[in-house]
DNA sequence: ACATTATTTAGCAAAATAGCTAAATTGATA
DNA sequence: TATCAATTTAGCTATTTTGCTAAATAATGT
């Protein structure tokens, strides 16, 4: 599947963009981000390995746990290039780092 | 619901993307998007009744036909307000006209 | 080896989504 | 008014999604 529709597909749910949102301000593992939340951790899972595939963000074992950490250059680049595609006049750029 | 949240759940359907896409060149009625696709006139109606309520499209009616216009600053602001809370770093920012 | 903790995978039910055809609506025209 | 063309709305089915609980996996500690 196309790097956009995968992207958008993961960023339909609202808990999904919400985990984002946790993931922005720091790393966190599997057990901290259902925490965030009222629903199940296998249902959390689930969320995370959709938001894993998409490349929208990255996992790493550490001993026990499994720790989530955001990737946000894909993410801008995955939205970014669709809105630079759809939206040419209002053009998104990434600023440089 | 809110803006972000209509906006991305709108844009997590290829069908839909792809009439933004079309409707970036210019204005289309609704038969017209119709002729870009194979699925039926009322399956593209549905879709751009989603989109309008997203607020991604604006519609107007033209004596028989209904035309339908890109709204790319509506886009651009639904999804660019996301990115700047999820990914603050790589800041996305509007071109000024 | 066994138990404990963290997480995922499997399997199921409820809800949402997207497609279709047929019928209703809206505006234009004879 | 009757008809035609363009579009939407209604009603249906199939598929996908999201949640749950129970079971499996992985790493650690006793």
């Amino acid at each position: 599947m196309k790097s956009a529709s995968k992207a958008f597909r993961a960023l339909a749910d609202p808990t999904r963009r919400q985990i984002l949102q946790e993931l922005k301000k720091k790393e966190l593992s599997a057990g901290e981000i259902t925490e965030c939340f009222t629903i199940s951790g296998p249902s959390i899972s689930r969320h995370l390995s959709i938001l894993k595939n998409a490349d929208l963000i990255s996992e790493r074992r550490e001993g026990n746990r499994i720790i989530y950490r955001l990737e946000p250059e894909q993410i801008a680049h995955s939205i970014g290039d669709f809105l630079s595609a759809v939206c040419p006049t209002q053009i998104v750029h990434r600023r440089r780092l």
